[in-house]
DNA sequence: CTGAAAGCGCTTACAG
DNA sequence: CTGAAAGCGCTTACAG
């Protein structure tokens, strides 16, 4: 492997112009010429740079830890890609890890909490993470930035705007002569494996308080029996149908909040016999490229998670710098809506 | 931050003594007593490791790189599963990236590449991914464990049983007295996003080998006409609807290769006025979750991704400590018919 | 058997 | 302005 040491000794400077000219320091001088041949020796010989010893050197690892519920939640995925962008632009590299795997004695855990292995975490906190290895997260040394709305955490945020996307839903139904409009969510309540995080009035809620604001606003009572807590599965929206065919004057149209388990309530609602949009309109929050290619194709509402991920992992970086900054709720774009086939 | 030096005054025993007490090594011997003070003063202190400084010693990160096609791809997730359990029991921590994402200059390539910053990387190849920067992965230093079929490649690969899924879903549709029945797949044909490796037979290939048997063993000529070339997307699937019913003889059943496709072509069959199975039958390779929460639920043949994942990683985990093995493809346990309502 | 000392490969404060 | 030297925090070969 070669080395520094060799590069320098090859071109006939000291290590510490060459280390200069690799990491565009303005310390060392040294001139045009002398770069050029350092960098061409760099190249000649293969150069890369031993990252633990740097590391070690400047207590910088160049990685950031992306914890969130699930990866493989197709919601998550522009998230991740603007994590992705985001962290390349900044100069790190990302380390994967869902909530439900940070148990006590994980690696992964044991990097995050531990000195100079990770330089800060973005962590998405949702159901089911908020588990003991995730409030172990908080007693890691390096900035956290949180991807959700929680004003008593010390730590900063960033947050879609979940109330928006309850209301903007639940008008578009509305618009469309509703006027008995249900509501499918994941948790609302605290739960076996849902420990929400002090201060964290879970996302499901806000766009829950969207929901009944857009309803108040029109002059209809909410209805308790029309709200329907479930899980994030395809399977809890199949599972819904039963409970809403069974209510009394039952809904016309349902806000579903999870893009997910809207496909199962379609899904439920066909086999059921039911005919969607004519005697059960859905819209779905967070689109999900799935949803236009199913039959019928499910409205959703869109929201800005590329944006999310990339804004975060930016304020992480800056965090990271010592830099401090306010947090927020991401108002542009605002939450849109993609009117398919299902209202 | 504490550091060995540090637990070792507190205790009274030399650097040595603690690091072995940390690294469970037998060289340095000493008294149970003075094993427990240290654990003790560990703890107390809440020593954490630096790993850079370990790694630069050691010349070990811990960190395997995962490459894959699309993280986001919900066939991957039990794969995924199984690559973190066998790296949280192997003691390795996961980086994981998207292929398309090792562009030329990327940092995550440049920790692949580097010396030190990744003990081995794990690679899912497929469309798409054999871009330039994928290539530049067989140049890294570390170990290299392909998950899927590449005889002429040096590096080791193992891989699940894609000739025989073809087989089986073709042998399903067979059984079901279906004659006409056609195959849709993504990228047979080398592309402009879709390079092969040497020696890499695409994974669609050897499912269309599969498929090829079944027919001829069945004494059914396959006719080309019927073999659709895709991508992997679920438009794809609703795209191919149309050229299909253009055939003449259009095909009873179909084959779809990618679980994704599957939904797109029964939503697109559904939207076209095609009854399912009645008029058309679809059965895909592999399985995701939402396959049976759709209406109608889309028939599938599992494959063992978790296995995939799992023992790769066990590998990978080998021949970084410099074991060598023989590829090989999984058969245990064998591709798993799941009769749902599409056949 | 045990502790002191070397050294992994960098970067940067410091001396010249 | 430039190079030599120190030191980041570990682990382990080595001397005692």
């Amino acid at each position: 492997m070669v080395k520094v040491k060799e590069i320098a000794a090859a071109v006939g400077v000291s290590p510490s112009v060459v280390s200069a000219v690799l990491n565009g320091s303005r310390h060392v001088r040294m001139s045009e010429a002398t770069r050029a041949q350092v960098l061409a020796k760099i190249e000649e010989l293969g150069y890369t740079a031993n990252f633990a010893a740097r590391s070690l050197r400047t207590s910088r690892s160049g990685v950031l830890a992306v914890v969130a519920p699930k990866l493989s939640n197709p919601v998550f995925a522009p998230m991740f890609d603007g994590i992705h962008d985001a962290a390349e632009e900044s100069g790190y590299v990302i380390m994967l890890a869902e909530a439900t795997r940070l148990v006590d004695g994980s690696r992964m855990l044991e990097r995050i909490l531990g000195h100079g292995q990770v330089d800060g975490t973005i962590l998405r906190p949702s159901s089911g993470i908020d588990s003991a290895g995730v409030r172990s997260v908080f007693r890691g040394q390096a900035p956290i930035v949180v991807l959700d709305e929680v004003p008593d955490l010390a730590q900063p945020w960033l947050a879609i705007d979940d109330v928006a996307a309850g209301r903007v839903a639940t008008e578009h139904l509305l618009e469309r002569g509703h006027t008995r409009i249900g509501y499918l969510g994941g948790w609302f309540h605290a739960h076996a494996t849902f420990q929400p995080l002090e201060g964290f009035r879970h996302n499901n809620l806000r766009r829950l308080d969207g929901y009944q604001a857009a309803l108040s606003a029109a002059g209809i009572e909410p209805r308790t029996d029309y709200v329907i807590e479930t899980d994030y599965t395809a399977h809890a929206g199949r599972e819904a149908v039963k409970q809403l065919t069974a209510l009394r004057d039952r809904p016309t149209a349902i806000v579903v909040n999870n893009a997910t388990t809207s496909i199962g309530l379609v899904g439920g609602a066909i086999a059921a016999g039911l005919r969607v949009p004519d005697d059960l309109a859905v819209i779905a929050i967070h689109d999900i490229d799935m949803l236009s290619e199913v039959s019928p194709a499910i409205s959703a509402v869109r929201m800005p998670m590329y944006e999310l991920g990339y804004t975060g992992t930016k304020l992480a970086a800056k965090a990271i710098d010592g830099e401090t900054f306010e947090s927020y709720v991401i108002k542009d774009p605002p939450p849109h809506i993609l009117h398919r086939e299902t209202t």
